[in-house]
DNA sequence: GAGTGGTCTAGACCACCAA
DNA sequence: TGGTGGTCTAGACCACTCC
């Protein structure tokens, strides 16, 4: 093995045997590069990743230290809905429950920053995977990126015309469990208190409110992901 | 602004005012430094960044395209629960519901890769803030990785002492909601059924299997990133 | 085969910040 | 104020993969 990635490993194995202990310095750049017998750039790359990955925290002129406490980090992938169907070898449908232009919930104004006396398109959608329930999508939407004539959200689900049509650069999104209320348990056709998996996010182009979405999933729903 | 950041931004920029639309192919690292007055290097850090965060898809000869479907990546820091805690201003404790050793259920031993007779360290841990139940840990430990004597888990939590004394490298984390069983609404102290937030997490050293664990928490709780 | 991204080098300048 | 990481350059070779 060569390259970047063979000294990446070579940390990660003194770390793990403890040569160099948990808030411990480790050797300069120069010096591991002149150990190593590689340019400075090829070592920095290596300890760059290491940083971002949690295992170790650098600041210049301190040095480098490994974490005393490692914050590992998690990465999920935030995927279109019919993907997240389809590449389950399920075949996706939807169905839109209700539409229309309402004034939004406190706190979902409150999220977007947005006035709470404003009209927003609120959108009410069933995710299905082979005709089954698998979500239900509680969508409220800022009127003020539509175009005029509004697309037809019952041909083109929202989420996708989203990504296809607004490019969002920020957001934020929360993950939590909620017992079922009465239109979510009717939706997925589950007992009203049912335990379930709930995400919801906002989202903004810049400073401008898009959307938020609030997405809860059936009963046995698993987020996972690797470390 | 300048930098590869200042690249990251025009890239973007140029993204999200459909002069590159999704799906495109963009032009190559070359093109790109010669009309940015810049080093290759420094497009490849730009571009390598916004692969890495989904935006744009990367393949030698075939070019760098604006990712069709975007697969946003939402990053969770994975923290000692004593660090989530105080982080939020609140005193932290805990303490050991039961201790011993016993065989693993099938799902445990099944995701860890090991026999289903085998002995295995079982503790159950009310994790406390502000004195207050702040969620339950469920842990199953190899014994084969424990010293001996074994480590007093009731003054050290087995969260603390294993990120303290075995430097893991791999693991996978699964997030889910569930009601609560009858154990965990006694400990928690809320309704049997209640809807819980569980993180179940297995934790290798190399093919080495350390601990799985599973954590249930209070209700109202949140998981929060941006992205 | 040829064009693209992936990586490495040797050198350089700078921002930051602990001593 | 000196040492450290952060970044950039100009050039090079290589791996991959589409044509």
């Amino acid at each position: 093995m060569q390259g970047w990635e063979s000294i990446r490993a070579e940390v990660l194995s003194r770390i793990q045997t403890r040569l160099w202990p948990p808030g411990g310095l480790i050797p300069s750049e120069e010096a591991l590069a002149l150990e190593f017998g590689c340019a400075r750039a090829t070592v920095n790359r290596a300890l760059r990743e290491l940083a971002l990955q949690g295992v170790l925290e650098r600041k210049r002129k301190a040095g480098t230290r490994v974490a005393a406490l490692p914050i590992r980090k998690a990465t999920l992938d935030i995927t279109v809905i019919r993907h997240d169907i389809a590449s389950r070898g399920q075949s996706y449908s939807f169905h839109v429950l209700s539409q229309g232009l309402s004034h939004p919930p406190l706190m979902v104004a409150a999220r977007l920053g947005l006035p709470e006396r404003i009209l927003m398109i609120h959108l009410q959608t069933l995710h299905l995977a082979d005709g089954k329930p698998y979500l239900v999508e509680d969508r409220w939407l800022n009127p003020a990126i539509l175009p005029d004539p509004s697309p037809d959200f019952t041909r083109q689900s929202a989420n996708e015309w989203l990504v296809a049509n607004v490019a969002y650069t920020t957001g934020d999104i929360a993950f939590s469990a909620e017992p079922a209320n009465l239109a979510e348990a009717a939706a997925l056709n589950v007992p009203p208190g049912t335990a379930l998996f709930i995400t919801e996010r906002a989202t903004f182009a810049g400073d401008h409110p898009i959307t938020w979405v609030r997405l809860s999933h059936r009963p046995g729903y698993r987020l996972q992901t690797v470390l």
